[in-house]
DNA sequence: CATGAATGAGAGTTCATTCAT
DNA sequence: GATGAATGAACTCTCATTCAT
């Protein structure tokens, strides 16, 4: 590609992150409800029209956020370090769960979009092509917790049990803290969480899975 | 009040219902999305001025909803009745998180009011008198499960913390199954919800709480 | 029917008929791709949205208005009487058939109604149903034609043939003359589709058909 | 004109052409409703504002597009040959008119462009310049049909007066063709046009005219 | 000459809500 | 209490056109 073209695909690859940061900003201020082309446009200051300059339809903006947001989910998720000096598959586990619920417990509205999303849009949008990208990449994150589980010395089958349970904690937990249900319990949903981690490992270290 | 008054009131009060049970038929057949004023009013009969006799919005109607089902949530809880001759409460724990967790297992939709909506209503929607009235119901269906711990010999806060657990665990796997991004783990959420309270009895037998 | 639900129906035929009376007129000032619902709601002194009370798309008044514009043809050439004492086939053939070609010659743009519209909308507008009414109305004002052809002695298929050439030389003028084509000839529609009736006639009596 | 702006102008000629080449392909294919800007520019690899390097508006390149047609039609026509060794006037008469008939029975969008479009479009679409242009080679690809029925012997106005009627007649063949309307007589065009011409030249044979 | 970005007006349609009756 | 009419604001999306570069 000669520099101009790719100079110019440059710009336009920024007006399009521009657009998309707009309905970020105004996804998480507004909600999926008020996140409206007219309102992203707004954002970013342009006019509804030339939106579709950028993305084909207001549910291609939300696809591209989601995937924007998995990616981040798992660079959160890889950039995670286990402590200790010599960390072994529990501090792994521990590390790489840390991470991707911090993640989203950092980003309430993200969580939002990967599943609330789903559901709402299930006729129209979400292509299933999308659908598995999602997927893929949820997978992924996860992926790292799985691993360490195997390490730990767990089936594959028992591995992946547990990486959903603790995948299904780790949002409910969210969920509740996220619509303030948590508060009521008066309890903190990161330590629950840590808990849970702490408590699997031993059940582990006992045999009893 | 004059026996005249009070008749009429409680013919609103029947219409009243009317309206919500048109309104909860619409709502699992369309979900939120398809749940219009207009869709309410013709399931239940009405034109859709008539509604606003009894609701003041239709975010009133789904606080309505919601404080309906909770109501029918703690019927299900309350009517568990612990399996074997002399049951403990090892088995009332069992019985009791299995009765939450089915009854939203059993009506998706109804959990969708309980936590997608709080998220998504506008301020009014939600009035801090409704919101305190749902946090009452939902720990009232609660309460038997957070009792059986402390028979089961935790201490308060430790019984609280578990139930918190507990319904972050249920929470989340409903979720997981709503969505359907619980198959793509191929596992059961039910099997998933048995294991945990499982789990948490052999923990408490063990003193690891 | 009570007489209140009759007498609310009948207000409602009203205002139906008003707005497809507006939608005449912006549809006879503006054609057919000024006629938006936006403009046919400001002639009718509504809002965009109360359009929708009375008809459930913009191809919905559309159709409307064609079936109306037939009922009116129909109508007309119901009316049409032979002229003479003792009028046969000859002249109720010259009357019928003026009357449909005077209709379309007088209110030129109910022909863009029945043709113009047929092949714009192919897609989504003019449901099958819809087609087969216009095609049976239409029908419907030939047929008085295609009778008196036959009266004249023509065989089945012979007159049906004529009719469908007549047609098509009516037509054919009432487009030349609606586009301004025909001045450009120097000529006069009428008088050249009466020409052509007088010509059949001719061939008839000549058995040249 | 020095070389080098002559040279330019042959481009720019060239470039127009291609566009409008284009054009009439999107407009062949789409209709008049898919022939938008950004279609013909995808069509001539173009982005949408080179367009109006070549032309002023959408509609011009309409009127280009007729203009250009017309030369195809007149083109047709006069390559069109009367059959048999001695071909005489009747021969021609027959030939002429079947060409410029079956010109648009092959083409059928571009009666669309010639008269479906002439009454759609904005006063400014289609200037008076350019409508008699229309006007004059429309009456050029007539013009062999009047000279060979003035050939037969007609008088000026009544050759005139004929060759409107004929051409009136086809046209509405045509139409009903079109729009699917002849499908319902069960009759086809071309034979019902033939069997004019004829009726046509019988009718001359007896001085009837 | 051509691009690519952007505008601005407008399209059809939906819907919660209001209000006179 | 209920109706039915209507509003008004919102929605997504399309398109001819302009203009700096």
């Amino acid at each position: 590609m000669p520099a101009k073209a790719l100079r110019q695909q440059a710009m336009t690859d920024v007006r399009r992150a521009l657009v998309l940061d707009a309905a970020r900003t105004v996804f998480e201020s507004l909600g999926i409800e008020g996140a409206s082309i007219r309102e992203i446009a707004r954002a970013a200051g342009y006019t509804p029209g030339a939106i579709y300059s950028y993305f084909e339809s207001k549910e291609a903006i939300y696809g591209a956020l989601l995937a924007e947001s998995l990616e981040r989910l798992n660079a959160a998720v890889s950039a995670a370090e286990p402590l200790g000096d010599a960390p072994g598959p529990a501090e792994r586990l521990e590390a790489k769960a840390s991470a991707w619920f911090n993640f989203y417990s950092d980003n309430p509205r993200e969580l939002d979009l990967g599943f609330y999303l789903v559901q709402g849009m299930q006729p129209r949008g979400l292509t299933s092509q999308l659908n598995e990208q999602l997927n893929d990449r949820l997978h992924a994150a996860l992926q790292p917790c799985e691993d360490a589980l195997q390490a730990l010395g767990l089936a594959p089958e028992a591995a992946l049990r547990e990486t959903t349970a603790l995948f299904a904690h780790g949002v409910g937990l969210l969920l509740l803290k996220h619509t303030g249900r948590i508060r009521m319990f008066g309890q903190d949903a990161t330590l629950l969480f840590d808990a849970y981690v702490i408590g699997l490992l031993e059940r582990i270290r006992q045999d009893l899975i």
